[in-house]
Parts: structure tokens; sequence; C-alpha cells
DNA sequence: GAATGTGAAATCTTTCACAGCC
DNA sequence: GGCTGTGAAAGATTTCACATTC
């Protein structure tokens, strides 16, 4: 249980996590490494390793408990800490982000909003006020803004992300078309739709 | 060059499209495998050895051309057919996703929206009138969509992955939250934003 | 009886290192 | 000199299979 967990079972995680609340919603109490490998498509001895290297959650002969997996799970990925997040880029997709409910109660609260346009400056969306772009470090820092979504046009994301980057970002979710670059110590998600299908051929 | 092409490569393989198009603006003609790994974070040798799955494409002593690249990868992807899609869930993401310009020239063409709301049955978004979500199956035949987006409310995501799939759609985008089961010779991917961030703790 | 947790084996992926080419 | 393409080595991940627990 110590030291080494493989890069690609914390990427699987979240998956599980997000199972086991529609388990939870569906009123399932236990569930077994079979029975979640299926939904998962992935085998069950997988999902026992995975699991074993945060604990032993499991009950021999019956399986794991859905809501006690659920609540660990969810201490482990910090989901009950509470992450805030600025949005750059208040266009069709970044205006979607800002009204997406699924944030909150997840642990994100998205806490401030920035684009480049005077006309949206000022106009609020959502329970924000957007920011001119040139407020970003200073807004940044006042309200510990660990995560940066970057949702601009494409040309202008890398310097966007630098200057997130700069100003202290832990991560990047990105949603523009283009590959960003960043020091070794900040993550990088891409939610890219173009991205995600292209690799379905 | 033959037969087993590695899954993780065929993954990487639109990530590599993309900066190769990023380079091609920006004026770049040739390309080293050092620079692209340094681009993608990535060591050159396994840039060199993905690559080399589909050919030999670089020119020693100078590196790959970028233009020359970018249209193989193009093609191994399939981006220079059409693909197309239906959306299903005309909420605010949904909405983004119809007018968002990234699909278009990318091989992707929106060609169908639904909602379950007769409130929203037949307005106008983008170019196309949702249409209500029991025309799914007559639709998706006639206007041979390949791919459905899902972007409604957790609980109905199954039914709609379901409804799709029996339509015969050859591929999911999964942007609602929750874990889509399908069969095996359907693709899925998922762009839930909150599934992407939780992976960076 | 049923299902976990886990070393060991099998498989997959990345990195090394160097011959060959421009 | 610089850089690709590629077998072989190293490393990571998945699967197997079984002792163990409930």
């Amino acid at each position: 249980m110590p030291a080494k967990i493989p890069e690609v079972v914390i990427l699987r995680l979240p998956l599980y996590a997000r199972i086991l609340t529609q388990l939870e919603e569906e009123g399932t109490d236990v569930v077994s490494s079979q029975a979640l490998g299926d939904l998962l498509q992935a085998t069950p001895a997988q999902i026992r390793k995975d699991l074993s290297y945060f604990g032993r959650f499991g009950k021999q002969g019956r399986g794991y408990n859905v809501r006690g997996l659920q609540r660990e799970l969810r201490q482990i990925l910090g989901l009950d800490r509470t992450w805030n997040m600025a949005l750059v880029g208040v266009g069709q997709l970044g205006r979607a982000l800002l009204t997406y409910g699924g944030f909150e109660n997840q642990g994100f609260r998205m806490v401030a909003a920035f684009d480049a346009d005077p006309g949206k400056v000022g106009s609020e969306v959502g329970a924000l006020i957007i920011q001119h772009v040139a407020d970003l470090r200073p807004t940044v820092a006042e309200r510990s803004v660990q995560v940066g979504i970057v949702a601009v046009p494409a040309a202008y994301g890398q310097d966007v992300t630098d200057e997130l980057v700069a100003c202290g970002v832990k991560g990047i979710l990105n949603c523009a078309q283009f590959q960003p670059r960043v020091p070794d110590d900040v993550w990088v998600r891409d939610i890219d739709p173009v991205v995600a299908r292209q690799s379905m051929t």
C-alpha cells in the first residue's frame, strides 16, 4: 500500500468515483470487482489491483461497499477539498462552462472569468462579472486560483497558458485547439472535443 | 510497418496532427523528433517509434517535413473523410457545441440536434433545427450519422446512449457525467470536464 | 461458496543505443 | 555533423491464479 502508485491507476480513479456515485444513486449497496469491471469495461483483476494500491476496501465473499468506497476515493482524489478555478475566454464554450452545474459539489468552484473583449468585460454571466485579462494576475492571487481553464482561440492559447502559469496555477484545463507547453510541475488536461473524436478511428 | 499498432500510439496521433497544424501555421517547414518531443513533452525516441509504425516519414539528418507529415497523419486518422455527428441534449453545453467552430474543417459535420423539451423543439441553433428525440431513429439513418454526442443530464445518459447505439452509430462522445455502457464495437470518448480535472491531484 | 488481495508471469510500452543515411 | 529508423533492453501495466477471508 505504500510508495509507488502507477500513473494510469490515478487516471482511472475519477472514473471509479463517477461510477460509484451512479451506483449509489441507483441504490446499490455492494458491488463486486466483477460487476465494476463490467461497467467500466475492465477486468475484475484490474479493479482489485487498482484499489489495492490505496488500501483494502473490499470484503472477501461480498465485494465492495459502494458508499464507503466512494467516500474513500473522493478523499484520495481531494474532492473534499475545494479548488478554485478561473476561466479565460468567455466565448460560447466558456459561457457554457460558467453556467455548467457539474463543477459544484464536485469540489470545484469557478471564482473568476476573463476575456479580452472590452465589450464583454463588466457583464455578468452566472454569478461572476467578466474581468479584463489584464486583471488576471492580481485576481488569481487574491482569490487563490489553483486551476485555469483555457477557452480562447488557439492563437492566444499559449499566451494565456503562460500567463496562468506565471500566476502560479497548478493545473490547466485546455479547451482550445492547441498543444499547451507548461513546466513539469503543472498539470494539463485536454478537453478538446476534436482531439477526443479523432482517436475514434 | 505492418500489423500490430499499439493502442496508445493511436491515441497520440491526434495530438501529433494538432501540433503539426500549429507548426504549419507558424511557417515551420521541418521539425526534428527532438523538437516535436519538446512540444509534446515526450522523448524523441518515442516520437520516432510512434511514427515508424506507419511508415518512414523522416529524412535522416534533417527531420520531418511538417506539411507532408501532417497530411499523412490526417489521412491515417481519416480526417479527409467527413463524419456526420448528431447532438442529443441542447442545454448550455450542447448549444456551445452546436455553435463551436472547431468541428468544421476537421472532418466533422453536425447534421442533427435533438432535445426532449417540447419548448426547444423547432427552434433554430446554428444552422440546425432542434428535433424531438422521438425522431432520433429515422433522422440518424437518413442523414447517415456515425457519431453521437451525448450532452444530456446524467440520469438520461444511458438511455440516450442505448438509443444511439441501436441506431447504429459507431462512436459516442460523452459530455455527461456518467459512465456509458456500449457494445465492444462502439467507441466512447469522455469529455466531462470534471473527470478531466479530478485526475490532476 | 463467493469474492478479495497479491505475488509472479505475461504482455505492453518506453527508452536506449547505434547502424545507416542525408 | 545531425537526425532517422529500429532491434534489443528496461520498465510499466495487466492478467493469472491461488491462498485467504468472510
